[in-house]
DNA sequence: TTATAATAGTTAAACCTTTAACTATTATAA
DNA sequence: TTATAATAGTTAAAGGTTTAACTATTATAA
C-alpha cells in the first residue's frame, strides 16, 4: 500500500540524518578532520586500495563527478594518491598514503563502535526480513 | 551485531539513493522545474501552509540554513512566500502561491502513482517489523 | 582495419548542506 | 523588572552533488 512506502522512506531519510550526524559528532569527538562523505570513500580503501574512481563511486552510491572532488581534496589532505591504470590507462587507481592508512587504525575502531553501539538496541532476528525490504524498494525504484 | 547494522546502514544508503533518482527521473519525465529537496518542502506545504521555517526543517530533516536557502529559490521560482508571523515575529510563515498550488495538483499524483508502483513490488506484511527496525536506529544513532 | 560505441575521468555551473557567528525577538528566572 | 537564556532566521565560507559537455582510451562490429 503506497501511504506505507511513503512512511517508510519518510523514516529511512530520518535515519540516514541521524547516523549521518551520529558520525559526524564521533569524528568531531575524536579530532578526525575527515567529512562524513570522505569516510565513505576512505571506508572502502581501508577495506582495499588500488581500486579505480568508478569502483569507489558505484560503491558509495555516488556520481563519478563527486569522486573527482572528493579525491581532488583527499589528496590534498595526503590520505591517498592517484596512480594510472598501465593496462587501462583510462583508470585512476587509488591508494592510500601512509598518513591514509593511519587514519584508518584510528577511526577504524570508532566506527566499529558506534556500530555496536547501536546494534544492541536492535532486535537482529528482524535483519533479514528488513534487509529484504530495502532490497525490494530498491530494485522498485530503480524500474520507476 | 555490528556487522549487521553497518550492512543494513549500506542498503538504506543505496535505498535512498535509488529513491531519489526515480524522483529526479520523474520530475524530468514531466516536465516538473524542481529538485527533490524543493519538492521535499513542496509535499509538507501542499498538506498545510502557514508553517515557519524552523517546522518545515524538521519534518525535512533539513538544517534552518539550508531551509534558508531553499524558500529563498522556491521564492525566486514563484511557488512561495514569507510573511512574518505577527503572533510571534521571529517566525516566518511560508504560504504557497497560486503557482505552487497549481504545481501540487500535477506533482501529487506523480508522488502518489510512483509510491503505488513501488508498493505493489513490496511484501507489506513486513511493514511494522522495518518500521520498528528503523525507528530503534534512529533512537540509537541519536544518542551516539 | 576502421568507424562507432562504450567507459573512465574532468570541468563548469547551478544547486544543496553544514557550521559558526550573527541579529532580532520572545521566554524565563533572579 | 531586568539580565539571561532560548528560539527563529540569515549570512558567509567551505564542502558535496548533479548534469551535461568534454577528452582520452579501450572495446566492438561492419
Amino acid at each position: 500500500m503506497a501511504e506505507q512506502t511513503r512512511t517508510f522512506i519518510q523514516n529511512l531519510l530520518m535515519v540516514q540524518s541521524s547516523f549521518r550526524q551520529a558520525i559526524q559528532r564521533n569524528l568531531k569527538k575524536n579530532n578526525i578532520d575527515l567529512t562524513f562523505e570522505m569516510l565513505q570513500i576512505m571506508v572502502h580503501l581501508w577495506k582495499k586500495d588500488g581500486i579505480n574512481q568508478q569502483e569507489i563511486a558505484t560503491k558509495t552510491f555516488k556520481d563519478k563527478a563527486s569522486l573527482t572532488y572528493l579525491i581532488n581534496n583527499l589528496t590534498t589532505r595526503g590520505l591517498v594518491f592517484r596512480q594510472e591504470d598501465p593496462i587501462d590507462r583510462r583508470n585512476n587507481n587509488i591508494y592510500l598514503t601512509e598518513l591514509g592508512s593511519e587514519y584508518g587504525r584510528k577511526v577504524k575502531p570508532m566506527l566499529q563502535e558506534i556500530y555496536k553501539m547501536a546494534s544492541e538496541k536492535i532486535d537482529s532476528s528482524n535483519f533479514d526480513v528488513c534487509i529484504n525490504y530495502l532490497h525490494d524498494l530498491d530494485n522498485a525504484f530503480k524500474d520507476i
